[in-house]
DNA sequence: CGATTTATGTATTGATCGATACAGAAAGGA
DNA sequence: TCCTTTCTGTATCGATCAATACATAAATCG
């Protein structure tokens, strides 16, 4: 459109990667204006006059790390040859990702605004949005792996997805806390193990947590 | 020690309750001392004489939840009589702690403050504890599994502890995401009905996560 | 009673928050 | 060259942040 006026003096790319990591590293409340414009290099007339708000900023920053630092965890859903390999991927290049030195560890989308009131709700409903996006393309997936024949048309596909994405969540929670990845493959491991009988079982149980099966007896 | 001065004109627990479910609410960040001063019926002065700090009356109130709205979460873990029908339990009343209509969704220790950078640092500290702490109690309660011959001895506890505490922690972004009890408890019916075999598979596979079993043969 | 101790209400503190006013600088268009 | 457009740096805006000074009220102790 105009390329009148006087040229922007620093990298636009540059300025909101550098924004992202802190986000990501802080979260959004934690992170001032004032930390971003030091580290981003500029004065606040040129962040807003580039990026509108703060709020404006860490949503372009969230994409940016979808583009970013959080790509390559999703990403294979779609394309790995079956529903379980597209689990066991995804927890697997979750559990790299998230332990990956020099970056902050977890993923931004989960860690850097979970409250949804009295924030910004911009932010807020962003975040949730990327966060259902990621569990529905699971459900997909699935739906996808019943059509082909992989798995038994009385499988619960929603639930399965809110499993999964549950346990994805959660890693980033663990990430967080210092697990290390080793600790984080375990847990995705488990996830493989269980497969194929939390297949065989999902369907007929699908409302209520059953019993455990008593090969011990409970209490009396 | 001390009944002389004038006495105190509020209810310290009921400021204090006031105060949790505005931090379980909106995070620690997110909750202003105006919003707790109103909430609490104070003023200021009462607060500080009281609490001592935003930050200390913070923690206190992550206690205070821990002893009411948090509790029965994890109070079966060790008398649940196997380690599975614990999980069972820990999973079952999750989903139904965090779908309380009332109360804000999902677990305080978990979305009040995620971020361990940049905030107050007892803050993070005290929830990061809280967390890790209900890990290695499952973790104990797993290895206590093993002693008593429920488990077999190769079963990796500690790996095992992560991936329940990863999911229980998934569960609340699930919750205050507007999920559903019955996906919640979908949940933990996955997590249910793969046990076995997780055990089963526990201890050949820790570090990694093994490839999924071919039965359709990946890509080429 | 008077002295001491503690809590309360009003008013306000300095710091920091996100966001701008303003004037000068650097580009293109005529 | 002069005008318009856009960006940059300085300085600062009003609002809100967490936290207190201060005087007064209400209790116990001697």
């Amino acid at each position: 459109m105009s390329s009148r006026g006087r040229p922007r003096s620093f990298s636009r790319e540059q300025a909101l990667k550098n924004a992202m990591h802190l986000f990501w590293d802080r979260g959004y409340d934690n992170t001032s204006l004032a930390d971003l414009t030091r580290a981003m290099g500029l004065n606040p007339p040129s962040l807003y006059a580039a990026f509108g708000s703060k709020a404006q900023l860490f949503i372009e920053a969230v994409d940016f790390y979808g583009r970013t630092d959080g790509a390559g965890i999703w990403d294979y859903i779609e394309t790995a040859p079956t529903a379980k390999e597209a689990v066991r991927q995804l927890l697997t290049r979750t559990a790299e990702n998230f332990t990956r030195s020099g970056e902050p560890r977890g993923c931004m989308v989960v860690l850097s605004a979970p409250q949804m009131a009295g924030g910004d709700a911009d932010v807020c409903d962003a975040l949730k949005a990327r966060r259902l996006e990621k569990q529905l393309a699971l459900e997909h997936r699935f739906k996808r792996a019943v059509a082909e024949g992989e798995l038994p048309p009385e499988v619960d596909c929603s639930g399965l997805a809110a499993y999964v994405a549950s346990l994805q969540h959660g890693m980033s929670i663990e990430a967080r806390d210092g697990a290390a990845r080793d600790t984080l493959m375990a847990i995705g491991a488990c996830a493989i193990a269980g497969w194929d009988a939390m297949i065989a079982a999902s369907g007929r149980a699908t409302a209520t947590v059953p019993a455990a099966s008593a090969s011990i007896s409970p209490s009396a």
